[in-house]
Formats: C-alpha cells, structure tokens, sequence
DNA sequence: ATTATTTTTTAGCCTTGTCTAAAAATATTT
DNA sequence: AAATATTTTTAGACAAGGCTAAAAAATAAT
C-alpha cells in the first residue's frame, strides 16, 4: 500500500521516463514535483527500499517492474475518472484534471474495475490520453503532431499532449476538440506557425501549439 | 481547508452528537476514532482554533455551526458517493461505506454537486440516511424501529442503522432490504425477540437487530 | 590535470498526527 | 470530607514528508 506522495512521485517517474528515456535525474523530478532536489533523494531511498524504484546515488532513478504497474494503475484511475467527469457529469476538458488527481488515489480495485465498466471500457482519456486496462496494457499514444503535417493535408484531431486549462479553454473558443476536422491552408517558415481551417475558420496556430495536438491524418 | 483527519474528527463528533445529546468526551471520541485520549485532546486544540469545535478542557467539545456545516458537507459527500456506488456501479450496500470513507474527502463542491444532479438529487443513502442537500439541510432519520411494532402490525423498511457488513450481508440473505414489506406475528417476552414475516417466510430477530432497522407503519 | 561549477546528498530542523507514561483535574466511594 | 478511582491533559518521542544550509560527488572548463 503506497503513501499517497509516493504514488504521485511514481507517477512522475513514469511520465518523466516517457519522453526523457528512462534515466531520470533528482533535479528533474524535483522541478516536475515542485519540490526540492533533497526531499527527492530521501523519496528515492524509500521507493527503493519498497523496490518500486531501481536507484543508484548521483546516478539518478528508473521504475522496477513492480513500479511501472504502479504508475499505470494510477494512471489508470486517472484517466477513467477524467472520462467519468466530462462523459456523466459534464464538466469540461480543462476542468477535470485537478479533481482526479485527487481521485486517483482512491484504493479499491473493484472501484476502478467497476468504473471502467459502466464507462463502457473507454480506450482513451478527454483529452485523447490512452487508458490502460485493467491488466496494464496501453496502447501507445499517438505522435503525430499537426506540426508535423504539410500544407494541403486534412487531419483529425486525437489528442492535446500538456493540457493546462488556458491552453484548453482556448481550444473550446475557436471550437476544437477531439474529431474536430482540420485543414492545413499555410505553414510560415520564419516562425514555423501555421494556417489552419477549424470549423470553416481560418485559425494561426504557434509551433508551440502545433506540437501540441496530435492527429490522424484523413 | 480541513486535512483527512480533521474532517474525521469533525465527522466523528457530528456523529456522536445525533445520539449523545451534544456532549462528547474525550474518551468517547478517542473510542470512535480508534485512537487515544492524548490524541483527542491535541486535535480538539487544533480544531478549536479552527473554530470549527467549542472545547474547555475536561469539559469536552461540541460543533460550532461553522463546524456542524462542515460535518454536513462532509455526510453529503459519503452518501452521494454511496449512493453513486450502488446505483450507478452495482456495489452491494454492504461493500459501499469504506470505499465512501475515502471519497467523501475529495475536495470540490462543484463536482459534489453535480454528482448530486446526476443522482437525480436522492433524498436518502442505499442504507436509508437522509442526504444533506447542498445548502446544508437535512431531513431528520426516522426514528421508528421494528422493535417498537407491535404484533399483528405491518410495516415497510426505510432503513437499516449502524450497518456493518456482516448485518447487511444477512439481511441481503433474507431478502430484507430497504421498501421490504414486514409482518410482526409474535413478539417474546423473556429476550424481546420478535418473530417477523419476511418475503413470505418466518424471520426471528433479536432485540439488538429489530433496534437496528428502522421502518414507517403500512 | 587541476580548478570551477553544477548536481546530488547529508545533516539538522519543522509540522502533522500519532503514541506512552506521568501529572492534574474531576468523579466516586466510603 | 477524605481517600480512591477515573478521566483528561501534559510532556516527550517517533514516523512521514518537507525545508535550508553545508558537504560531497560528478561534470565542465581552463
């Protein structure tokens, strides 16, 4: 049974070892914590100690085995009480986020697993985030990024990656959500931003944005 | 903002109140909250300065209203969450109070409420306690009991208290649940034991179970 | 190959909530 | 009313999780 700061510090292992390959530093779990490089290490020493983490002073950490499904089946309640706010109780995609990081560490598997179930086994999260099943398989995210389409090209929107709630909000205004139809009128090569048809309208998207939403082409 | 614990305490005095008119002592809480005396008497301080309880010392505590309204929203939280459980995810009335203890600290009123509406606002829990609406009223228990009918009487189930699991799973085995039809047939003198008709069949409860079910008059 | 710099760890302290053991206040008996 | 028993509080300690400041290791730069 894990503390429930030790469940987030898993968590952030886990998401920290998607992008960045596996070797995660104390610096970068402390920023991604909020918190400071010394109270990492002494959460190191007991994640190790409960062999959830494989950890090697100076040499940074790795989740075990036994971490990995961990982190998954937090991520699991996560992301299917996200799909529970937004599907039965109707709040917004960048509303959820905050409330099930609290939900998530409820202990009862049978909760979950019932959830799931009159869910309807959801295969991904409101913002297009796979959900892992109740074994802990999941499905790979996809990483196609509507930066990476070129002009001419129609897509589909599948997912918003970091979905902090002005990013969110901003996306409900000019009326993008997931399955919203694009079209890639322009790309500007001074600013890598570009042009794109949402909703029969012409809207400038950043970079930055545009690595942002991922697709499906059409 | 009140921690997990505070909210225990503040839940367990609100609790104790109902029945012991209003004055709880040390002891009595420490042996609600499975703890002990010293312990009581520190979180008594520290809710105090809260103002959340009135407490003098060795003179035990009780409610301020500030502290009573949060004992209510508290209650609310458990039994819409209880209700949420057996209604929506087909938990069992005996399966559902521990894993409410844990989501009634989930903070946010918003989604509290709109768990509510999903509900369809229910009026009472899966064990028959009234549900504090979310101005904080609340309609008061009925306090009629099997055990005061008399024989040849008919009554209809509205209630079950103190529902631990293996009484509820025993009235799961008899068929009684809550709207169950009663017929009292005879009632014994030497232990105050009644004999009840039950989905057609001959039922004996103590006088320890008949005080634990609550019913109104057919 | 030594400095200098950055990163990480250790050491010591704080807070929350708990405990035990001893002291103080209240209740109960005789 | 005094002695005894019970209840409650205080004092001091501990574990979890966090912090700051100083020490140690690793990395970078001369």
């Amino acid at each position: 049974m894990l503390t429930q700061s030790e469940e987030n510090y898993i968590k952030a292992i886990y998401q920290l070892s998607e992008s960045d390959n596996g070797h995660i530093t104390t610096n970068l779990l402390a920023d991604k914590m909020n918190t400071k490089a010394s109270s990492v290490t002494d959460m190191l020493k007991k994640l190790a100690d409960k062999s959830l983490v494989e950890y090697t002073k100076y040499q940074g950490c790795s989740l075990t085995v036994h971490g990995q499904k961990n982190a998954l089946m937090i991520i699991r309640k996560h992301r299917l009480w996200e799909t529970f706010l937004v599907e039965k109780l109707n709040f917004g995609w960048e509303e959820v986020h905050v409330i099930a990081e609290q939900l998530e560490h409820i202990q009862s598997t049978e909760l979950t697993d019932k959830l799931d179930t009159f869910l309807g086994f959801p295969k991904v999260d409101p913002h297009g985030d796979p959900i892992p099943s109740a074994d802990g398989t999941i499905q790979r995210a996809s990483n196609l990024m509507l930066f990476d389409c070129e002009v001419g090209q129609r897509a589909i929107v599948t997912g918003v990656k970091d979905g902090e709630v002005a990013f969110l909000k901003y996306l409900n205004k000019i009326g993008c959500q997931l399955g919203t139809h694009l079209h890639i009128l322009e790309k500007f090569s001074f600013d890598e931003s570009m042009l794109v048809e949402v909703n029969e309208k012409q809207i400038q998207f950043s970079a930055i944005t545009a690595k942002r939403i991922t697709i499906i082409p059409e």
